[in-house]
DNA sequence: AATACGGGGCG
DNA sequence: CGCCCAGTATT
């Protein structure tokens, strides 16, 4: 059983659009819109949730306040305004994205030509056209995903959420609003981030109950059908290594598939100490962090580095008093803080 | 500790 | 299409 078309497209439309006028949150980027502000928010809210992302939307726009900027800012700069929100490649995307668009005789119109740019995929894409440019695009995210699933009542299992979207993704366009694009989409997720929950969601105040399919059977929470994912659990040691009072860090290489120049304190088994060093090393702290499908325990070792680390250019003695200066990962930024407050 | 939220890149 | 990215906040 697959997704249906909605019984009264115009009047869905209708009760949501003014649902979503009396109700829309005041946010920066809607406060005070640009097409550059709708596409820093957007990469932003990859990812993360919007409250999440508020602060450093703000530091971001004091920084660096239009593409021109972005694209000439030194990409350390970039991190650094990004550490704390992860997923570092939207942060390298983006300003490679201010650098291609600089560099375009004309900004592009239509999602295709978004599409074409670094960071942006099909949800992207439509977001910033739709919402900037007033392009009929339907955005199709984990909300709307949620919304289209339940007021079809749409038992169809997927076995991810990108599969998911791209199955919604006709009647997504077929729901669009195409007269005023951008706050039916902004509609969409809003209802989907503050009514339609994924569990308990409050259909009672819902502006499109009457609707909805899945309400009906009274069984909102059955929808969408996603299988659940596998977590793979991976367990570290980290070398914790001081020296004339620097800590050593490991910096990943610019072309590394993951955290490219970002530090992070070394993989005990990548400093070519004994094994027997590295089991016997007192322990200082054992973390537990989840990312993706991993679920990752880090066990933080006290060691003496070999001497041979200085050979290696990845990894790097950063003055204790200089530790501002670097960017690190948001989990080990947390937990060097703690360990140096407690020595 | 468990739950909730959540797009894009790349081969 | 399948696998990977190396997360934050709340309860």
């Amino acid at each position: 059983m697959t997704a249906t078309a909605l019984q009264q497209p115009a009047d869905f439309q209708r009760d949501l659009l003014a649902w979503y006028h009396a109700n829309r949150r005041q946010l920066p980027w809607r406060e005070e819109p640009s097409l550059y502000r709708t596409v820093v928010s957007e990469f932003m809210l990859q990812q993360t949730q919007i409250k999440t992302a508020l602060p450093y939307f703000h530091r971001w726009m004091e920084a660096l306040p239009d593409f021109a900027a972005l694209a000439a800012a030194d990409e350390a700069t970039v991190l650094k305004l990004w550490e704390g929100l992860g997923y570092y490649s939207r942060a390298r995307n983006l300003q490679r994205l201010a650098r291609a668009y600089v560099a375009l005789p004309e900004p592009p119109t239509t999602p295709d030509a978004w599409r074409a740019l670094p960071g942006i995929g099909p949800y992207t894409s439509a977001a910033i056209t739709s919402i900037a440019l007033g392009y009929p695009a339907a955005c199709v995210d984990g909300n709307v995903v949620r919304i289209l699933a339940r007021l079809t009542a749409d038992g169809t299992s997927y076995r991810d959420s990108a599969t998911a979207a791209k199955a919604y993704t006709p009647l997504a366009e077929s729901v669009l609003n195409r007269d005023e694009p951008g706050d039916h989409n902004q509609a969409m997720m809003e209802l989907g981030a503050t009514v339609c929950h994924r569990r308990s969601p409050l259909c009672t105040i819902c502006p499109v109950r009457k609707h909805c399919a899945a309400c009906a059977a009274g069984a909102p929470e059955e929808f969408p059908k996603l299988e659940p994912k596998k977590i793979e659990r991976i367990a570290i040691t980290r070398a914790w290594c001081e020296r004339d009072g620097a800590l050593l860090l490991h910096r990943a290489s610019a072309k590394s598939r993951r955290l490219a120049n970002l530090h992070e304190l070394p993989d005990a088994s990548t400093l070519g100490l004994p094994t027997a060093a590295v089991v016997a090393a007192p322990v200082l702290a054992v973390k537990k962090r989840g990312i993706t499908r991993y679920a990752i325990t880090e066990t933080i070792v006290r060691l003496d580095a070999p001497a041979t680390v200085d050979a290696n250019a990845e990894l790097v003695w950063v003055p204790r008093d200089q530790l501002d200066d670097v960017t690190l990962s948001g989990p080990h930024r947390k937990w060097i803080t703690a360990l140096l407050a407690n020595t």
